[in-house]
RNA sequence: GGUGAGGUGCCUGAGUGGCCGAAAGGAACGGUUUGCUAAACCGUCGUACGGGUUAAACUGUACCGAGGGUUCGAAUCCCUCCCUCACCGCCA
């Protein structure tokens, strides 16, 4: 959510950055300013009136004490009427201001200014690219015949269970899982990030708290009974870690990393894009996140980048980072990063990480801050990635180190799986 | 799920209708002094939204779990909900 004084102080740059992505609506810009300056005139006659009560009413105490009847009753009957003003007040104001959370909710953050303009996935600029796209013999298979060759995954058997996008891991599936998050989870805590198990479940508060709620209610799973919703990434526990408080400078920047199962409708997406592994309701990842000072954010960016870069690599999976344009960031983001891995048997880019700044989006709604050395209230920035999303990993190892009767396990994952090969 | 006790500022904790945005102690921060792993003393020490100011000072309103109610006036009384703790029940 941005801040409203901020909009009102820089109206024309905040609808040029809004072009970008491609967000045209001028006049919610202009209706939340001015619903904010009905907001300030609302509140002052509001307070005058209610100072007035207060007072007549601690001089009815004292007259009271002093048995004066008369005067207190004559002041009684003052403060009746001027309650008979203030309700209409109340009522009007706490319309103002939820019109106006209401309407501000709906403004996507800006995108940073080196954000490509752009309105689909074809306007992302790739900054850079790595690895070695692997060559595969004659007969190389995708995944998802890759899995069921070698008994790793069975997708109608979690068909049966729960339904399409929720595979079942088997033996050395399963295995394979459980080697890759702990060796993310020790890659990531070796840089200083600090491991979190948190909830899979949360409450309403919490996904306001990260903006899920309210524009993306139907992509997530929703338990009614007692109004919690689950995660759809571990990002929405973990950052709300940090709600509601406010933080010493010298604890900036908090670092946290957290293994999470995640879970996504992805109401209306089907196909053979979505086939096997490539989109799922239900996966595993691993999440970095960071609460960091406003100056400093750009910065952990780039640190941010550099190391899940070096993560991808120590996989030794061929890589890009891409910059995305405006029209394909999401809601929240001042500026995104993607990256993807070149999966061989599919001939395909898959996203497996996601990084981005928030700036203060996030962090104004949580209302995360810190006291600067004047003793300034500031919001804190947050920012977070993938390190790294599972399923299109697995995919990628699988497709590109099949080689004759077996798959060749990075060496990095050797100690983690207990073996070098799936044979 | 049942019964009981509670939810007050960074923490402990007082406060049962006006003198309470809230005692006291601790922590933290700033300073003075003495100086050896520290003590003593003084000061500061909630947040939000307004007004005000170059910026302060100053000032209005709201907030004592959340929401509603009673009252001229609510941290204090009433109702609903949420949460915590204890015991019981159930249970990986």
């Amino acid at each position: 959510m941005l801040q409203v004084s901020f909009i009102r102080q820089n109206r024309e740059a905040v609808l040029e950055r809004l072009a970008v992505k491609n967000f045209f609506q001028t006049e919610l810009v202009d209706e939340v300013i001015a619903l904010d300056d009905e907001r300030k005139k609302l509140q002052a006659d509001f307070d005058s009136t209610q100072a007035r009560v207060n007072s007549a009413s601690k001089e009815i105490g004292n007259l009271m004490r002093q048995g004066q009847k008369e005067g207190a009753e004559t002041l009684k009957a003052e403060v009746a009427s001027l309650k008979v003003g203030i309700e209409p007040l109340k009522v009007k104001m706490a319309n103002v201001e939820k019109g106006l959370l209401d309407k501000l909710l709906l403004i996507p953050n800006l995108p940073a200014l080196e954000v490509p303009k752009g309105k689909t996935p074809e306007d992302n600029v790739v900054v850079r690219e790595g690895g070695v796209k692997p060559t595969l013999a004659e007969g190389a298979l995708p995944h998802w015949e890759l899995t069921t060759k070698y008994k790793l995954i069975d997708f109608e058997l979690g068909t049966k269970i729960t339904g399409s996008g929720f595979p079942v891991y088997i033996g050395k599936g399963a295995k394979l899982q459980r080697a890759l998050v702990q060796y993310f989870l020790d890659f990531n805590t070796a840089a200083g990030y600090v491991e979190y198990l948190p909830p899979f479940l949360v409450n309403e508060e919490s996904a306001y708290g990260t903006g899920q709620l309210p524009d993306k209610e139907g992509q997530m799973y929703h338990a009614t009974a007692d109004n919690f919703y689950l995660i759809p990434t571990a990002e929405v526990p973990v950052t709300n870690v940090y709600r509601d408080t406010i933080l010493k400078e010298d604890e900036l920047p908090i670092k946290m990393t957290a293994y999470s199962p995640c879970f996504r409708r992805e109401a209306g997406s089907y196909g053979k894009e979505v086939r096997g592994l490539n989109r799922l309701h239900q996966f595993e990842k691993v999440e970095i996140i960071q609460i960091v000072h406003p100056d400093k954010s750009y910065e952990v960016l780039d640190g941010m980048v550099d190391h899940i870069e070096k993560l991808l690599q120590s996989l030794e999976l061929p890589y890009r980072i891409l910059r995305l344009c405006g029209g394909d960031m999401s809601f929240t983001s001042a500026i995104t990063y993607d990256f993807e891995v070149y999966s061989a048997g599919q001939d395909r880019w898959l996203e497996v990480s996601s990084v981005s700044n928030f700036e203060n989006f996030q962090t104004n709604r949580l209302k995360c801050r810190f006291k600067d050395a004047n003793g300034k209230m500031l919001l804190t920035h947050s920012l977070n990635g993938s390190a790294l999303a599972l399923p299109r990993i697995v995919a990628a190892l699988l497709e590109n180190n099949q080689a004759g009767e077996g798959i060749m396990l990075p060496r990095v994952l050797h100690s983690y799986f207990g073996a070098e090969w799936i044979l």
